[in-house]
DNA sequence: TGTACATCAGTGAACGCGCGTTCACTGATGTAC
DNA sequence: TGTACATCAGTGAACGCGCGTTCACTGATGTAC
């Protein structure tokens, strides 16, 4: 070895700078938004020289692209706890599925805003997140579906209800935790996630009118 | 006046070339994007040259504001037809609610998607956009309040609901009119206002269980 | 263990592309007499 | 009605700013013998 104080080799100094870039980014991004920050944003940010930049990654896009992977090796540890149900009849899974969803946008909230940027000026992210969010959207489906055979009535299409549904969290998320809230009003975890599973248990169940179904 | 082919004078000629250029602008924004748009790329579309635009607007904000004034003037003019109900416990005034705003949406998708990738970049538009907002949010939250104060069961706090029924919408309508939709499922304004109304007269309903208030 | 050389992460000044913006010019429209 | 001049919409080549990207250089880490 030899390395007089650093901690480690070579290696490891160039995986603390990237590290740090990547964390700045997510600092700048937060701040300026992805599509205003500039590549010396970043770096300063980092207390590094701006070509330091290009030795570890291809562009902004490609910083993206890692923090977006990045996002998604953490989500996989994490969902799929085994214990849920995916009876959307039932409350508790709603509630369930959204708990889930709120806290991943709030854990990911710079990279999220900065896909969304990404998506607007450029092609492929917008396809790659209209891909990320497919199978999502047909599992969802797929459980209306099952309401629907069991004698429950959906406002509409088992898919088209299912991009409701992701609308409406997506942007309600967007609107309370990455935009700017009305007025300076605050919104808690509790009270979002209440708030929603409330809105789609009873939107995607049938009508009140008619016979009951004691619950 | 003197004329000899052109139908108007100076005015009248200046007029057609601004009007081109918004027009044109629009055109590339749906091609392209607001934020990828050049300058002269609008110019180019307008068959104009570069230097054209600069008699006209100062900037790539400055027309894009001229297109939401327009867009707000003709709204005005459509809107309020009076013949229509505030009783969101009423399907009908929700649905004619859903119904003005697709159609909105519709006739103005370009400037709509600019506004949003403007507000992306741009605080000032978004704080537009949040300003412009909030009067329909307070409006809802209103429509609500009456809701809950006639002895119906809301969500959640009203203002809250408010915005989620904003994100439904406004989400809703950037995937299927703006964004590129799921796997080339097409929806017709008739399936779009139907599955919406239904979703939002059940979700802001109060829970079936319970004694049932018969509509 | 010690010396000489190779490799590599990081530096930051400089380069150059893309595009917004300007401006001297043109030809047509309007005004004065 | 006719002539001389003023104004103005539009033109497009040229300018220059901002920023991404490069590259010769530095000093430290690793390797050979």
């Amino acid at each position: 070895m030899g390395g007089a104080e650093a901690v480690g080799g070579r290696k490891a100094r160039s995986a603390e700078t990237e590290a740090a870039l990547k964390e700045a980014a997510k600092r700048v991004f937060a701040r300026s938004g992805y599509l205003n920050a500039k590549i010396t944003d970043i770096t300063t940010e980092a207390g590094r020289a701006a070509g330091s930049f290009y030795s570890h990654f291809t562009g902004k896009e490609q910083l993206l692209e890692q923090l977006l992977l990045d996002m998604l090796a953490e989500g996989d540890e994490q969902v799929e706890d085994p214990a849920h149900s995916a009876d959307f009849t039932d409350p508790a899974a709603v509630r369930w599925h959204v708990a889930a969803y709120w806290r991943f946008v709030t854990a990911n909230r710079e990279v999220i805003l900065a896909l969304q940027q990404a998506a607007m000026v450029d092609e492929r992210f917008a396809e790659r997140l209209r891909l990320l969010m497919e199978p999502t959207l047909h599992d969802i489906a797929d459980h209306l579906e099952h309401i629907r055979r069991a004698g429950g009535r959906l406002p509409g299409d088992p898919l088209v209800v299912a991009t409701a549904m992701a609308a409406l969290m997506s942007q309600f998320a967007v609107t309370w935790l990455l935009g700017g809230a009305p007025q300076g009003r605050e919104l808690g975890e509790r009270e979002a996630v209440d708030t929603l599973t409330a809105f789609i248990v009873h939107g995607i169940t049938g009508p009140p009118p008619g016979p009951p179904g004691t619950a």
